[in-house]
DNA sequence: AGGTAACTGAGACTCAGTCTCGACAACCGC
DNA sequence: GCGGTTGTCGAGACTGAGTCTCAGTTACCT
């Protein structure tokens, strides 16, 4: 079930992903996942609603937080949490645990696989004793 | 004028960062400073503000804010960007470059040192072309 | 086709964080 | 020690991202 690192997210894809998770594939999820689609880099959810009105696209500001909630669930898009309190978004194509950077200057982001972490955690957890569930 | 890994942030020592970095010491900041040293792992603002009404220490909400702010800028305080948007704060008593590990169940922090992140960084850096200014 | 549970849109609501502004008080030079 | 300057303070209004509500709609199952 799961997909392969580096594919795009197709329509019908993003269908299946979102029936295995138990959600519906609407016109609303559609738009959304569209307008996302043709974003490149980071984006906010006031970027999307920006887009949704410009191009009338038929999705309401509740609907994008909704689904942006959903796709980052299902791991389609990743959350970042910005210091100024928002968050904005990324869209992933590598599926899996990954590590992003982000350009300060022009917000476009870049996948990076694992990177060593994984030993740095581990030797983290060993020194500590605590478990490391999340890092950012 | 770099003070040493370890040390706990006394009254003197305050006074003496803030002037170095053109900041009046005043009682309120004094209070609020006081009010993060009685208080163990991360804290937010709201959790200051009630204790500041709590103790009667004089301190209204904006100042907090503000007081924090400086704090962070000085390096006396860390401020983490929670997930859902708010901000926390922990205590630094390590100085310089350093990470965090916080507890998801009783919000106590650690410092830990340097874990071999700048070999990551710079092995990043080369591969991606990129500089890296800041992780999390 | 019909039923049902999930979804949507519109707008009210929340609340962390910011801003404003008149009053106050550190620090400086004398 | 004594103003004067200027950074700081308190109180409360304001902002805006994100959430919630609810009545109406729609995707999917049988």
């Amino acid at each position: 079930m799961k997909a392969q690192a580096g594919d795009q997210l197709t329509p019908d894809d993003l269908a299946r992903t979102l029936d295995a998770a138990g959600y519906r594939m609407t016109d609303a999820r559609r738009a959304v996942v569209g307008l996302i689609a043709s974003r490149d880099g980071t984006f906010d959810t006031a970027d999307l609603v920006a887009d949704a009105r410009r191009r009338r696209v038929p999705a309401a500001r509740a609907t994008i937080f909704r689904t942006l909630e959903i796709l980052a669930a299902i791991g389609a898009v990743e959350r970042l949490d910005l210091p100024n309190g928002e968050h904005s978004y990324v869209r992933c194509d590598t599926r899996g645990h990954h590590h992003h950077l982000v350009c300060t200057d022009c917000q476009r982001s870049v996948d990076l696989e694992e990177l060593g972490m994984t030993t740095i955690t581990a030797d983290v957890e060993l020194r500590t004793g605590y478990v490391i569930d999340r890092h950012r």
